[in-house]
DNA sequence: CAGCTACTGGACTGCCGGTACAGTGAAAAG
DNA sequence: CTTTTCACTGTACCGGCAGTCCAGTAGCTG
């Protein structure tokens, strides 16, 4: 890796560590030139100021989670080729997955970006939109699929599901945080699969 | 209403308004003095300190959500006798709510708090925890009391079902923030209406 | 050797939360 | 009618923070 390109990478890690632990204004940049061992000069050689680091980490943390989404409708493929048990094997991978994530970091980048916007510039806040449209987008296809072969069982737009799965994921999160029990979240994520369920499952003949 | 009380009153709302619109980190305690048209000191006088503020605006938050719910579930009761059809109103009356609400305040104390809380004291959070624990306590017994009439059609706690509307709700505020999409919330009050109906709703005869 | 990249180091500005403390007008208590 | 208390004002100060400016420099590249 080149000289820079090697630096900005560790001032990335050490800040999206701090943001995700303590929120993103908690986090100084003195703090985050300590960690990354160089100096306040240096990180704003890299970033002309905070707002540019926000937009690295919202763009960072959303192809991660564009991964990890591809990981678990991959897998969900392998193991059934129904459309219903694959969405309800993929929601059962993803309460399992942010059960373990969160353990490690009880932030979301996205949310936090959300509740302190008015401190961003337009940037951060369309890198964020980008970041949650993208999720719309996926689940939107997933569910237009499921649909084809299970008429739902309610009248709900597939836009406005998919958007649930996004609302869970971020309300879960924040309460999770409010409540102090991390739990929370995989446990809403369980309900939501529960619900989808409901609305896609045949009635027994 | 006696001196003090008046000003301490009208801080709170000049305070209320400016951090459901800018978030509590990015309002200013000079800010809030002008709006308030008193002193820093006067200011002091009040609160001792800003995380004073916050739990003093976390408190007032969560009596009026508290008197809200308490009117619509009497208007829901005046509205029908039946169980199931008690709760689809209120959830209703609460869409139709947020959405007027929302317009004008685009944030949310509680999530507010929540995504800065390594800035507060335990105090903030613990008055967060019991905010969000008094609107749990209040659908569990909703939720039980529906379940006596209709037994739920899937396996589900009514204490997680409770924290889904909270947990919708809070991902509701984060995804219309994050989208600048206001009416997302209200959308998935009613699709979670949509599910819960389904999850109670007997099978047609 | 020249020039570019990737920094270091230090001085500076302005905003913010918070502290300290002396003074003061109005009203309530004696 | 005086004294005390309440509810402030005004001013000065501190440390931490983001951000700016700029001069210097080590190392790699053509």
């Amino acid at each position: 890796m080149a000289r820079g390109v090697e630096t900005r990478a560790r001032i990335l890690s050490v800040a999206r560590e701090a943001v995700l632990w303590k929120g993103f204004d908690a986090t100084s940049i003195d703090e985050i030139v300590a960690g990354a061992e160089l100096t306040r000069s240096g990180f704003f050689y890299h970033f002309p100021d905070k707002n540019a680091l926000a937009v690295a980490l919202i763009d960072q943390h959303a192809d991660e989670e564009r991964e990890m989404l591809d990981g678990i409708f991959a897998r969900a493929a392998e193991l059934s080729d129904d459309p219903l048990q694959r969405v309800l094997i993929a929601m059962k991978l993803l309460a399992e997955t942010v059960e373990n994530v969160e353990r490690d970091y009880p932030g979301c980048i996205v949310a936090t970006a959300a509740f302190q916007d008015r401190l961003f510039s337009s940037d951060v806040r369309e890198a964020n939109r980008r970041a949650v449209a993208a999720w719309r987008d996926r689940f939107i296809a997933v569910f237009e699929e499921l649909a084809e072969s299970y008429p739902p069982r309610t009248s709900v737009e597939m836009a406005d599901l998919a958007d649930t799965v996004n609302t869970v994921l971020e309300g879960g999160i924040v309460m999770a945080k409010a409540l102090g029990e991390r739990r929370v979240l995989a446990t809403q994520v369980l309900v939501l699969r529960n619900l989808l369920r409901l609305a896609f499952e045949p009635p027994r003949a």
